[in-house]
DNA sequence: TATATTTGTTAGACTCATCTAACTTTTGTA
DNA sequence: TACAAAAGTTAGATGAGTCTAACAAATATA
């Protein structure tokens, strides 16, 4: 599908808004309007245009959620943005805080061939230069987790993302202790001797051990609430 | 000045008809809208606007010019396309007949950074993959004349464009001929002793050494014409 | 030179993306 | 729960760039 400039710009927002982020997964009017610098009127007449295309689902005074092809093209835009912000900085000398406004306007440029080439001339990025990650030609976004379960401290709370051991027995060991992608794990104590973790997972209070702690990928609260994480969480 | 995407294709399309060859100078509604793929209403429309932007002299009925202003806007849009698709064949790898519509796109980037780095990356090319002459960073084309005077047949036609010797006693010879810049030379003979030339300029009939003739660049009939030339006349 | 053909212009309409101002629905809280 | 605040919607307008259809001027040619 042919997509305008401006559409491409609503679903890159969308998908922003929505899919970057471990717990939104909707938008609505006000909050699209504030972030595409638009009015909420204007966003409120290309949602309907969107919606006819089925690029969003979207009832009146609903909230917007992206369809597949939506998140598509969302993610595709986003992928040529942070390519041309790559490019920009590794082989034209940009510094890493004068590239966005250029990969703005490059990121409309319609050739799925260029964006291949250009994809291969940087030798594939996994991040650019804001230490974003780049989705892959097939719209995958893989956040490389680095801080797991016994990184944290007694006291916090996080989000459970991935496992680093994919293993059978691993993974049933962790659904009996009641966890599962996105549980949210409050850190209770931790054993000086031994390291073993108390955590408390829906009000189920477990202990595991340190080895089973390394293997669980998490998120700290920033992450969790969508702000700037300091302790890079997401690689 | 901002100029919008369609003013900057208007400009360089004008550049294109009135500049970027020999002898047009001036342009109509009906090619200008043909060149662009637009209805010759459209263009009245828009030659308003570029008239009051004082990009493009112009009355009613009347040719269509470019000011100062105007050249200088079409020629860097006309800089932008063509590095920019040098960019595409040397470092992307695309075939020469590939890029133009991508560079159509590309040479809309606002962004004089952008294009300064560019045409360093590139090493500052002269020549874009089609052959046609990249203009610098002030506009210039220096075009690469190649053949001369003595390279003509006798009974061909072919019109000065150049000097190959800008020395004030060859310049003054030239002048004592009847010669300069856009005149149109016929080559009467060439005798086959010591190569002397017969020419006619402006119905006068004159002799031209060897010597003299290798230092006259001209172009041949077609780029008279502003048709494609077979003899490589511009480089 | 008269007229046919080409070239250029005008008027009026359409789409897209945007706005303001007024209105309606939903939500949060006293 | 009632009502105020927030969020969302509608109607009507604007400007850019485009179109078609009809008209006017310039030019080429018989």
């Amino acid at each position: 599908m042919v997509l305008s400039y401006t559409e491409e710009n609503y679903l890159k927002a969308l998908f922003q808004l929505t899919r970057e982020t471990l717990e939104k997964k909707e938008a609505g009017t006000n909050e699209l309007a504030a972030h595409l610098g638009v009015k909420p009127a204007t966003v409120n007449d290309m949602l309907k245009k969107l919606k006819d295309k089925k690029l969003i689902d979207y009832e009146k005074y609903g909230k917007i959620k992206l369809t597949k092809a939506g998140e598509k093209s969302g993610v595709e835009v986003l992928r040529k943005h942070r390519l041309w912000e790559t490019f920009l900085c590794v082989k034209l000398g940009f510094a890493w805080d004068e590239v966005h406004e250029v990969a703005e306007q490059l990121e409309h440029i319609q050739s799925s061939k260029l964006i291949e080439k250009l994809d291969k001339f940087l030798d594939y990025p996994e991040f650019d230069p804001h230490g974003d990650v780049i989705p892959n030609a097939k719209g995958e976004m893989k956040i490389k987790y680095k801080v797991c379960l016994s990184d944290m401290t007694p006291g916090e709370r996080c989000m459970m993302v991935a496992v680093k051991d994919n293993s059978a027995p691993f993974l049933q060991y962790v659904i009996s202790v009641g966890l599962g992608i996105n549980n949210v794990i409050k850190v209770i104590s931790r054993n000086a001797y031994d390291e073993l973790l108390q955590i408390e997972v829906e009000g189920k209070v477990s202990s595991v051990s340190r080895k089973f702690a390394d293997n669980i990928f998490v998120v700290c609260q920033d992450c969790m609430k969508g702000k700037k994480c300091k302790k890079g969480c997401k690689g």
